[in-house]
DNA sequence: GTTTACATGTAATCCGTTACATGATTGA
DNA sequence: TCAATCATGTAACGGATTACATGTAAAC
């Protein structure tokens, strides 16, 4: 029984309470109503998972008591948890995460904001640009190799993912050339705009 | 406590039985080597799921006893099953299974092949269409309400959404067309290649 | 003869869903 | 005053993951 990593909502939440301190309902509420929805966003959700970080350490419960009856827990993230997040903020986008559509690779590049160094950015989308390569050449191999036997619809399908996987690898592609413009006003490698 | 309608795994296998016969350990290969690999695989999701499915008479259980000492349990849909498959497969597309990235929506394109009619088929893609075009709308309206005060990273972010439900529905649209054509040759409704 | 693939399952654990419960505050 | 929203939870249930267990058939 090992230590029990967090799970993709936790780290969500994690992201959450580090950009500004949260209480559980603020929470629900961003899942609610920003394109975050894709987790939902029920307190029998959120609470425990709240809870569950908090006995880690990974963020610190504060009861904000400013003449309320009801006490209000607001959440902020740890020094540990600051550790744990960066840390998964890092880690390579995997072909297990491409097709598992769990939202983990884009939502890291989202939390990575002011967490990440530019080229740690860079870093993360060049892992990601590789996985999203190399799966679709796994699909298309695929593809070739069920050409005209299989099913209409079965085709199609097909297509549809490997349409998906290549708008992906399109963006992936044109945020790397935004961050990289981004960070050369400001950290300007080698010898440009200066 | 209702009666407990299946989760998207088990319509898989519901579709996957339907297409022909199969065995626990046949699921497990295809959700290993096809791009269904969506759904993972493991022995403690697909025997338990079929287990449930054979209780609730969606599947029909045969056990293979050709010359082998282990018994080879052999799957089925079954009537009361195919009507199940076939009513989740006329369902309209939502908006949150579009959000929960639960894969539904292409999953029932594909088990809709010689399930459905061409009329019905193009009926599911109107539906899909609209979930993604009102969707699309919501998402736009948020990007435009976010602006430049937002953080780069969750404009990119939000940009990698819209482009990837952009690229769903010229597929759904493209589809639609190919279901068309592939229907006109067959059904020629009203007056087209006699 | 030993590994690899075939083949079927069970058990512990844990997370998420659904539903329920409660109460304060605000606005109609 | 009554409804809606803010706000925080708990409880039951169920499905999925992980890991374990077991044994056969085929290939090398």
């Amino acid at each position: 029984v090992r230590p029990q990593q967090p799970t993709t909502l936790e780290y969500a939440i994690l992201g959450l309470t580090g950009m500004s301190p949260m209480s559980g309902y603020d929470i629900h509420r961003v899942f609610e109503t920003t394109p975050l929805a894709h987790f939902s966003s029920s307190p029998g959700a959120i609470y425990p998972a709240l809870r569950r970080l908090a006995q880690r350490g990974l963020v610190d419960a504060k009861l904000d008591t400013r003449t309320e009856a009801r006490p209000r827990r607001v959440f902020a993230l740890s020094q540990k948890g600051k550790g744990a997040l960066g840390a998964w903020l890092r880690r390579a986008v995997t072909r297990e995460e491409l097709i598992r559509g769990s939202g983990a690779p884009i939502l890291r590049f989202a939390l990575a904001e002011d967490r990440l160094t530019p080229e740690e950015v860079l870093a993360y989308l060049e892992s990601y640009r590789r996985a999203l390569e190399s799966y679709l050449e796994e699909l298309e191999e695929h593809a070739r190799a069920m050409a005209a036997n299989a099913g209409l619809h079965l085709r199609l399908a097909l297509d549809q993912g490997i349409r998906g996987y290549q708008s992906e690898l399109e963006w992936v592609k044109s945020a790397a050339a935004r961050i990289r413009r981004a960070a050369g006003r400001r950290v300007p490698r080698g010898r440009a705009g200066a």
